[in-house]
DNA sequence: AGATTATTCCGAGGCATCCTCGAGTTGTGT
DNA sequence: ACACAACTCGAGGATGCCTCGGAATAATCT
């Protein structure tokens, strides 16, 4: 794990990958706290290993959204091209959701990440957060607003319903993003 | 710590207040997964004394909470009582995120102990839907509603807003309970 | 007061993490 | 085959959870 361009030695490759691996497996069972000393035990490595390679749990979450983040974004930007740009905002808040789903106690780091610069997630948020602007721009335009909203308060919205489908149910949280759009968005004419 | 009606030991009573107090300054400063060992350090007192009085966290949490709640819940019934129910139904939301915010990690605890009928703070959360469904029932009948909704609506609705109280900021979680209250009340004409 | 007893307290100890770091091992280029 | 950088290892210090048997002590009885 040094920083120089050299193509990484063959075992560290493999580790690297085997980490990842089942890293994605333990947090989709476990949660975002699972114990990596379990991951590190489960790829078949020792701990030192494992924190060779990321240097802390963030860094291990983080490589592994990555590739997620970068369809959920492509998905916004299809949204913005999209005709109602009420249901645009409206997709784009059930597919974060959709994606915060993937471990339990995600939506929690990225409550986190939005404020935190040093979070190894903050980028993503920063995007998120774009991208909810630009939406509520379009359908602001389109006269779809009831009412006036941040991309910021977009991003506290689905995180909150991320967050409710953890602790109580996905239902749940449907109804908590349905009363929050009544509200947001123009009725429908 | 024994079941019988027989008064305890003074010493069992001091440790117990102390405690109690101790445990509340920590749960304030550092939030309700806070060491218990640093509060049974700070109360002067052997961890395993803590475990005799409390035989866990949430049993600790549940005492400590009992006499704030009963506030909370004649607030509730006050808001009955009171003349525009769409402003009760705000206020009593309003007036459970405040609640909720004394420990960080509180709201987590809330809702969880909502399906958990062996958790300490079940009754509580029960009382608080009972509470959401009366308000909600008496404003229905006045016509303020836009669109219906059950107490354990208001419930995931109030749980959410304080955990973003928790993550972000009370602004952030006031922007979040407007929006759905927008959603969910009829305009005032 | 002194003895008796039920109650309460203590804290070492087993277990599970987290994370670091020096020493040992191994892939790779020459 | 050699040498060295790159990588891996896992013991070990720190913290936290919770339990349990023995010590301490407040309350009660004589």
């Amino acid at each position: 794990m040094t920083e120089s361009g050299r193509r990484p030695r063959a075992d560290a490759r493999r580790n690297r990958e085997r980490l990842l691996a089942e890293a994605d497996a333990v947090f989709r069972a476990q949660g975002t706290n699972a114990s990596l000393e379990g991951i590190a035990r489960r790829a078949g490595v020792a701990i030192g290993t494992l924190y060779a390679h990321f240097p802390n749990r963030r860094a291990l979450l983080g490589t592994l959204l990555r590739q997620r983040n970068e369809a959920l974004f492509d998905r916004g930007a299809d949204l913005l091209d999209q005709p109602s740009p009420a249901a645009a905002l409206t997709a784009w808040v059930h597919a974060v959701i959709a994606h915060a789903a993937a471990y339990q106690g995600l939506a929690a780091m990225l409550a986190e990440g939005v404020d935190d610069e040093a979070s190894e997630l903050h980028q993503s948020c920063v995007q998120m957060t774009d991208i909810g602007d630009r939406l509520i721009a379009r359908a602001r335009q389109a006269g779809a607003l009831r009412r006036d909203a941040t991309g910021v308060d977009i991003f506290a919205l689905m995180n909150a319903a991320a967050w409710i489908a953890e602790q109580m149910s996905a239902e749940q949280a449907g109804r908590l993003v349905d009363l929050a759009m009544d509200g947001l968005l123009a009725p429908t004419a």
